[in-house]
DNA sequence: GCGACATGCGGGTATATACCCGACCCATGA
DNA sequence: TCATGGGTCGGGTATATACCCGCATGTCGC
């Protein structure tokens, strides 16, 4: 990886860095996208697709297609709202039960990061990400 | 982004980046994605689809797919080789032409992340990078 | 020369991601 | 009341990405 492209970099690493998590969580028989929105759907509550959409720095599109199958997984599920137009979704006992297995797998995940790059190293990679 | 998750964060990082570079490289009318994979046949000369994988580091077949966009635009061309399994990809006049066209503007965008994350930050994004 | 193995590729399937547009619902002002 | 505008969503389309499988071709040992 001698690419000079800052984006080259930044997504060969992000490749890589998804392939180890997605591997980790396996046994959860999530991936690191899903239960990374799982994760946030358990934060917020039913919450909107909308407002999920804007918390991920996703697109709202991009989440509704993530949702669904999500639901087709019977993790999440529509609950209606009062207002007819939003469509909150939340998590199902199979969905907080994802989370619960999948949580130790990504703990692993998250420390092998740290030995890779080095308390420093980590330390840096969540100052950079914050600058994006 | 507040993620405490490595990868969610780095994730994040490269798609906000890529959606920078998109847009730079815009009227060029190619993407990161491409421009990167296009500046790579470049460098290799008429090259295979597995050899180029192999370079980029991604999957053969995603490799494969891409190529195939590049050459419906007409910004690479397939030649026979030697080997008859072998299809060495090479540029089309088409394809040198977008290469030229893109790289002041892919310029443009490496400079705009030095300024966003500064010159220490952009070298040790580098350095980062290298660890995956 | 021929069979076993290796190499290179395409296609099937699935997911993640983005942009645009049209449908639908609701609140508000005329 | 009713039209208008804004919020919310789904669907269409395109690309990037990965895994697996099967086919074709090439190579090597015997």
């Amino acid at each position: 990886m001698n690419t000079p492209c800052y984006c080259a970099a930044i997504r060969s690493a992000a490749r890589k860095t998804t392939a180890l998590y997605d591997a980790a969580l396996a046994p959860a028989g999530v991936n690191l996208a899903q239960y990374s929105l799982l994760r946030k759907i358990e934060r917020l509550g039913p919450v909107s697709l909308t407002e999920l959409a804007s918390v991920a720095e996703l697109d709202r599109s991009t989440v509704g297609r993530n949702v669904k199958v999500l639901e087709r997984r019977r993790l999440v599920r529509f609950k209606s709202a009062d207002d007819q137009r939003e469509a909150a979704v939340g998590l199902t006992a199979a969905g907080a039960e994802a989370l619960r297995r999948g949580e130790p797998l990504w703990n692993n995940a998250q420390r092998r990061i740290e030995t890779t790059l080095g308390a420093e190293g980590a330390k840096r990679l969540r100052t950079l990400a914050l600058a994006f």
